[in-house]
DNA sequence: GATAATTAAATTGTGCACAATTTAATTGCG
DNA sequence: CGCAATTAAATTGTGCACAATTTAATTATC
């Protein structure tokens, strides 16, 4: 039957997005150990870069991440000097993460690293934003189900 | 610049595989704690029920993962009585890897796993083949660099 | 206004993922 | 043959990823 042409390795698109998706970081590793972070904590960056302040929540709910493993890597990129962690005031159970100056600064670094990556993954302009819409839609759906 | 925007994370294909691929993982967990295994442990399974028995490295380069990760997976495996671990006669360095009754067994209860699965990626049958064409383009594209 | 329910982080414990190194066996080569 | 180079697993150490629980603060309700 059809279930069995399906269970196979290679008909698994669900195993090409997680080789691929492992690849990519593989491919970025290289970039981002010159500046001394990991893939997860360029994600973090990212997302600070463009919201200056956010609590470990806010980082969660852009990276769909949770607490126990965002305490953990914020702690050490406070470690790093590139975020600074801070207890609110009017409300103590959230924790503010904000860029230090350090953490600002690698943003100049950070900058060319997509063009330098991209032309990697072997896509058209078309193709990558074409993928770039499938793969957001289908994580919407992904969502609709496990959330 | 463009910089600027491909620096923004709703830009980033990288991101929304990566996130893609945990959501994906996070929709097959209820049905693979039913069958007592996580997914890297259903790859396993699935290359090993179309290959019967193969060595840790061939296992390797189909899933693209090395001993560091597939040594402690499959000694769990093992103690689950999944899979039986033989040394190699011929070649003492290799160890040959096949399934016991058990993980045999299993297959039948997995086989509908993916029917059961993929439609919750909202994807027509030609976007997911399409799909699963570009993903596999890309990680070639992208293995040409990292390896 | 006390208390129950909810919320935000942190903690605990397990399982990958992978770089780097080690161990042991095999192959290649002079 | 003898030894260097290579190969296959295993080991070591770090860093996510996430379920489940805990802690502490805030909000809702009576």
């Amino acid at each position: 039957m059809e279930s069995e042409q399906f269970l196979k390795l290679d008909n698994q698109l669900c195993f090409a997005i997680y080789a691929c998706s492992r690849e990519i970081t593989r491919l970025y590793r290289p970039f981002l150990d010159e500046l001394g972070i990991t893939y997860p904590q360029f994600l973090t960056l990212t997302v600070l870069w463009e919201h200056k302040r956010l609590t470990v929540k806010e980082i969660g709910e852009r990276l769909f991440l949770d607490s126990g493993t965002l305490t953990p890597m914020l702690k050490r990129m406070e470690a790093m000097e590139l975020v600074k962690r801070v207890r609110g005031t009017e409300d103590e159970r959230k924790v503010y993460i904000a860029l230090t100056e350090r953490g600002e600064q690698l943003r100049e670094d950070a900058l060319n690293l997509p063009e330098k990556c991209i032309p990697h993954f072997g896509l058209t302009k078309d193709e990558y934003s074409g993928l770039l819409n499938q793969m957001n839609q289908m994580i919407e759906s992904l969502q609709k189900v496990t959330r």
